[in-house]
DNA sequence: TCAATAGTGTCTATTAGACAGTATACC
DNA sequence: GGTATACTGTCTAATAGACACTATTGA
């Protein structure tokens, strides 16, 4: 190998220098996963004929210990040096849930140096998305008391102040989060600066009631990703189980998107997406509807 | 304050469990920041008639030390435990470019167990758009040799492989840098794997000439996101100077998603945020162009 | 029968692509 | 005048939104 060849300044070569390396030398952050685990679940029905509405679920953890204690957290945990960060978030999604074949996706790494009270941590956020038909009993049988809390994500206040050569537009969310044991709420500012050609966002967690460190930034930015990803990808597929009706489909879309769809567009836009059987639903109270499946090469037409 | 109240199981108060809170007694990684720094650059022109093409350039540094000692590598350093990661990042940008008000954005954190042979390291990447002409001459008279490299993308290879409730898809992508003084390749494969409701995607470096740690990766990565944020956003213009002729913003736009547009249709879509100055292109050998300079309020129409 | 949802057809508005055709400086 | 780019007009294709209309079940 060339590599043994080549001396830096000390006069070292690489192996040498990696044997002297001392990398203890320099003081180092922790590095923790944060986990957003979202499902969407059925309300019961109002009436026989009525379809059960759906609601957006996200998981939390109640704090047995300081800081924060009492108080709901997301799922989460440090990263040890010998696994990956990938890993560590299969980790606690596993534990969490239960479930280690998900679809995950990193979000956002959040390093503000004092973000937590303990020392100074550094941590990686993750989206995941899971089928609540999968699930099962799961949450809540752990040692740390998981429940999934349903999530209100409301804009309630728009600013934009004109700048010399840019401006500042600021948003207010409203995060409502709630179940029968417990209700939170958290407001959390998020702040664009356009100043020249410099683009700055900034999000600050306004008030928060009953929500842990400064996860309520976490819950926002993962809506907001959440939300502009199912515009263009397939991950609500995610959220869905095995068979499906286009209008439980549909329902997840808008119940993510917090709008109304008109259906017949909506199936355009999805029909390439999906693959229709022949199974109907039964005992709906109304009209039969036709049980799709994902249709996992739609991209690529093949 | 209530928290004062609140005890834990060993009946400690928050203040005091902070007290003896002893962050040391876990293994810690270290968190560097990695800049992928990109700008665009003219070339010189063939003829007094033609326009000059324009080229994608980012900035590498040469490692003085192991590991890669003599290779290429992206500018980047160690998150102190007193800054942000973002200040981490912004520190880099400024060392090397000399600039410090500029478009920048985290775009993900890279935290595989042996990335580094030195020790535990995990690396955010951010990327960071510059505008050429606000350069000047900085990149390459600091202690670290920065150079502009000009960079190919080009994906040399795709497959697809159909499995019972799914596929994998498998691109080979081959990365070209090169300048006056020296030409790095690298060979990134990425393979998608989407298996029932199961997506994951992987990417791994292949081959590497020249370029260090997993960076190619990192560089595959940026680009990958420059192409698809370009396409629905307005990041463009942080590549572009206070005064610019659409042509020249075709251009950009051209280099990056390395292919040829219409000028009519490109016109339409630009048109909202851009501002028409009353200035023109001069001696250009041909018809004048007018100059435009970046509207920030374009999209919410005020 | 009727309440409620399933599913389709079609008109319209908007947008992207294609391309021809006109405009204008500088050598 | 000729070359190379600047810029516009318009036809067409594709897509999204709106909405009316038909279909089908269980109580």
């Amino acid at each position: 190998m060339e590599k043994e060849l080549i001396r830096n300044k000390q006069g070292l070569t690489e192996d040498e220098f990696l044997q002297e390396y001392d990398a203890s030398i320099y003081e180092r952050p922790s590095v923790t996963v944060d986990m957003l685990i979202f499902t969407v679940m059925n309300e019961k029905k109002e009436n026989y004929r009525k379809l059960s509405e759906k609601s957006l679920k996200l998981l939390l953890i109640k704090r047995g210990d300081h800081p924060y204690m009492g108080q709901w957290a997301l799922p989460g945990g440090f990263v040890s040096v010998k696994e990956s960060i990938d890993e560590a978030a299969l980790r606690e999604l596993k534990t969490e849930t239960n479930i280690d074949s998900i679809y995950m996706e990193q979000l956002y790494t959040w390093g503000e140096v004092n973000r937590d009270p303990r020392t100074r941590i550094i941590s990686c956020s993750y989206m995941a998305l899971v089928d609540s038909a999968a699930l099962d009993i799961k949450a809540g049988d752990d040692a740390a008391e998981a429940f999934w809390f349903d999530l209100k994500y409301k804009v309630v206040q728009e600013k934009k102040s004109i700048l010399e050569n840019g401006f500042i537009s600021e948003k207010l969310v409203l995060l409502n989060l709630s179940n029968e044991i417990e209700t939170l709420n958290a407001t959390v500012k998020v702040e664009e600066t356009v100043e020249g050609r410099t683009r700055r966002i900034e999000r600050d967690v306004v008030d928060s009631k009953g929500i842990a460190f400064d996860h309520p930034k976490m819950i926002e930015y993962a809506i907001e990703r959440l939300k502009n990803k199912i515009e263009y990808t397939d991950i609500a597929f995610n959220l869905m189980p095995e068979l499906f009706t286009l209008s439980e489909l549909q329902q997840v879309y808008e119940v993510i998107l917090d709008r109304e769809l008109l259906a017949a567009a909506f199936r355009r836009k999805v029909a390439d997406m999906v693959i229709e059987t022949n199974q109907f639903t039964k005992d709906a109270g109304h009209r039969p509807s036709k049980l799709y499946r994902f249709n996992p090469g739609w991209r690529n037409a093949f």
